[in-house]
DNA sequence: GCATATCATACTAAATTAGTATGAATTAGG
DNA sequence: CCTAATTCATACTAATTTAGTATGATATGC
């Protein structure tokens, strides 16, 4: 089905969510999770990566939360995406070269990375300020 | 990583194989399994549902095999993709309607359409010929 | 000090994907 | 008619990935 898994989907949706954020706001986690009806100690995990990305920043104690690390129109639908699942890689040959038994004999390799790379622009073109 | 199961990834290979086939030529599946060293059963399962979608044909008995059921620029990748793992479905809410939590407070599915649409006709626009 | 947050790690459960096994049906060629 | 080579069909198991849980530490405002 060629999907983004669930964990990319709450993401996007918890950035959704800041994106509406008030200047200066935060959004804590445990509320959007009660809100959403989503598990908060799942959501803190995929929250976590948002972080080292960069894509959202926090302060902890009480009053504390998340909010956009930067403004929403700098922050793109491929930066999620690869902040949670890693590089767009449509088949094995571009995550991990050498894994594929065709490896050598492929003729395909260069059609595929084309395939690869323009879903990968495409994501990049939607900002989160559109979600 | 937003990626293509092994399946449609072999399912690509044996199409571009079939290509390479003169007019009336038939490729036994075995022989393609054995010369890329994949499994010949896995292979079996994956062929039928390209032959149920009507993109390769076959002839069964001694000498028979498979060829593709109609000119190779008339197949495209998204045929393949959608032959093996169903409609391309970025997130569940274009896969399963009311399997998300966010269903109904989402303000994101506009956009989130926009991209399937898009991925999907980025794959159909790519004919296996170029494989 | 206490309530409310994030941070960090380790674990379990569920679902999906990959791969195997077995046997029936079909056909060309000797 | 027999045999070898092929597709067809179904059912099962194993491996991997994804989803979800549990627990406790650390930080901060009031």
């Amino acid at each position: 089905m060629l999907t983004l898994n669930r964990q990319t989907d709450y993401a996007l949706q918890f950035i959704a969510a800041l994106t509406r954020l008030e200047a200066g706001e935060m959004l804590s986690l445990r509320q959007f999770a009660t809100n959403s009806s989503i598990s908060f100690a799942f959501m803190q995990r995929i929250v976590r990566s948002l972080k080292a990305s960069k894509i959202v920043r926090s302060t902890q104690g009480s009053g504390g939360g998340y909010a956009l690390a930067k403004n929403a129109d700098k922050i793109t639908v491929q930066d999620i995406v690869e902040s949670i699942e890693g590089p767009v890689a449509v088949t094995m040959c571009i995550s991990d070269p050498g894994a594929c038994v065709f490896e050598t004999k492929c003729t395909s390799k260069k059609t595929i990375s084309k395939i690869n790379f323009q879903i990968s622009e495409l994501l990049r073109e939607v900002k989160v300020s559109e979600l």
